[in-house]
DNA sequence: ATCACTGTATCGGTATATCGATACACTAAC
DNA sequence: GTTAGTGTATCGATATACCGATACAGTGAT
């Protein structure tokens, strides 16, 4: 995991894209471990009420689940949710991404080009560190 | 232009979006004059200083410009940073969709319909309201 | 019971985000 | 120069975002 207290983000949120990334990304799988909350605080030298606070919202959106004295792992996800409110969701924040290469003069190929490539990256197993 | 000041969004930055994407979508074009800062503070009950606020914001980016006693006016748009740099802005964004996406447990073949379909939006002119 | 590890709860401090009230200054038309 | 429209500047109130110090509580091995 990369942390970089010093970057403007707020260290809780950058934990959180950090597990969720690694979730998508294959590189966790459900019922996996994550850091303790002291592990994680020790090792980037952060508060452990920043680490719990990530952890919490992590919770709630359903990605982790704890045992008290025991640790924190990886949920079995099942959204409860409609295929059209995913749908809206998603499509916000690819709108968003458009935005912002159209205002960058990104041609709508190049725009392609780059969504591919990195729905690549997604689609297979990066086990690359493995 | 939707701007709703109980949405939770802020609401100097739902008018940002609201500008780009209209902008994006050609719906705005180069010198194109934008509302006053009155007429949208009336229009929608807000303070000026928050039409303000997002229209500096706007300036700053390069996407509008101001001319004191006149208007505002959209900009024509030409980015100074690399082509690389560019990629990486958007490249990021369109992570954080692939992330929620592959959270919502999307399939990579209903992402890539959804981007399709989306980037279509883009590409025409959006001039259903003309 | 003790230990060493988990997560939990409660408190507080500081910065900043967000929005508003109000007065100022420029521009063009008359 | 007055008017009616632009954007500008200054000040302040309030909420909350963010992070930290510290003590509590459950779990399993010894």
């Amino acid at each position: 995991m990369r942390i970089d207290p010093s970057s403007g983000v707020p260290i809780y949120l950058q934990i959180i894209e950090q597990v969720k990334y690694q979730i998508a990304t294959k590189v966790l799988k459900p019922h996996d471990e994550l850091p303790s909350v002291r592990a994680l605080s020790g090792q980037y030298l952060i508060n452990p009420n920043t680490v719990v606070r990530a952890y919490l919202e992590l919770e709630r959106d359903g990605v982790i689940y704890k045992k008290r004295g025991m640790g924190t792992y990886v949920a079995e996800k099942e959204v409860s949710m409609s295929k059209e409110e995913k749908f809206e969701i998603v499509r916000q924040m690819l709108d968003k991404a458009l935005v912002q290469a159209t205002e960058l003069g990104l041609s709508p190929a190049e725009m392609q080009r780059l969504f591919q490539k990195r729905l690549d990256q997604f689609g297979k197993e990066e086990s690359e560190s493995t």
